[in-house]
DNA sequence: CTCCAGGGATCAG
DNA sequence: CTGATCCATGGA
């Protein structure tokens, strides 16, 4: 990989294993917008990034050489071999050989906890269009605004007088409680998000479920999405099915036991190769 | 109309 | 302890 920076401007060449199309519409990220084929905005970090990619090059602007080192190269894995990650996951086994081929280009992304925690409380029983919704909304209602229509994720001080009703107002349903919950919990300091990428992800699991509406896959997206936990495996219901279809033979499992299988197959590895099939079964529908 | 969505809390047994 | 039911909402 080759990094080039202009004024305002960063330019990668060589580069092997980044699709922004399968990085993002892979179900890590919610905030971003799709305008061309291969161009996208994403805001996070409190920036807004535009993102285009063509054969041979990816475009990142507006983007500072310091913002992209101190940020952007962290948020998107660029320190992270995602080659011999798929070799190493999908040796001697066909099925993921096929998955990581299918969408060879995903990285996990290092985003925000704050915002990834009230994300995906918000994604519980909810497709994906009505979560890009309503974290939209909740950005426009209290995050602070960069243009006239759209507004970065706000911070737990801005959510800390937002009261049930005023997430009931934006679309959250009964997940609204379960936001205020969290936002209490954290605010009077009974978890602190910045500890937990110290602790051992069992430890940090165990902080993450004292929060009402989050369960393990709330708890396992946070920590592999947003806390470095790349061996954790979110199992929802297309992980759920993809994992059943290809590897128990169709058989209805239990998630803990398919957990326990991905842990065992993967290790470490777990979360990268749950992304390359969450990506692969949607896609294809399969199971469906 | 019913069914479902990147689930989890709560209840029934 | 496991399994069933309920939860808000909007699109298919």
């Amino acid at each position: 990989m080759k990094i080039t920076y202009y004024d305002n401007r960063v330019e990668l060449t060589d580069t092997n294993d980044f699709n922004i199309t399968e990085i993002l519409e892979c179900g890590q990220c919610f905030r971003f917008t799709r305008s061309d084929e291969g161009t996208y905005r994403i805001i996070a970090l409190d920036r807004v990034l535009d993102i285009r990619q063509t054969a041979d090059k990816i475009i990142f602007s507006p983007c500072t050489a310091a913002d992209f080192d101190s940020l952007w190269y962290n948020y998107f894995d660029l320190g992270t071999d995602y080659k011999k990650i798929k070799e190493i996951i999908s040796k001697d086994d066909p099925v993921m050989q096929k998955a990581v081929e299918y969408a060879g280009g995903i990285r996990l992304l290092n985003q925000e906890p704050f915002e990834t925690l009230i994300s995906f409380i918000i994604s519980q029983n909810n497709n994906i269009p009505r979560i890009k919704g309503i974290i939209s909304r909740l950005s426009k209602a209290y995050g602070r605004a960069f243009d006239e229509n759209d507004s970065f994720f706000p911070d737990l001080a801005a959510l800390a007088n937002v009261k049930n009703e005023d997430y009931m107002s934006l679309g959250t349903g009964f997940r609204a409680k379960y936001l205020c919950d969290c936002t209490k919990k954290l605010l009077n300091k009974e978890i602190d998000l910045s500890a937990l990428s110290d602790m051992s992800a069992e430890d940090a699991k165990k902080e993450l479920l004292k929060i009402k509406g989050v369960g393990p896959k709330v708890a396992d997206c946070v920590l592999l999405f947003s806390l470095g936990k790349r061996d954790m495996y979110p199992v929802d219901v297309w992980v759920k099915r993809v994992t059943e279809l290809l590897y128990f033979d169709g058989k209805d499992t239990p998630k803990e036991e398919i957990s326990a299988f991905a842990a065992k197959k993967w290790g470490k590895y777990a979360g990268y190769a749950q992304q390359y099939l969450f990506y692969y079964a949607r896609s294809e529908k399969l199971g469906v």
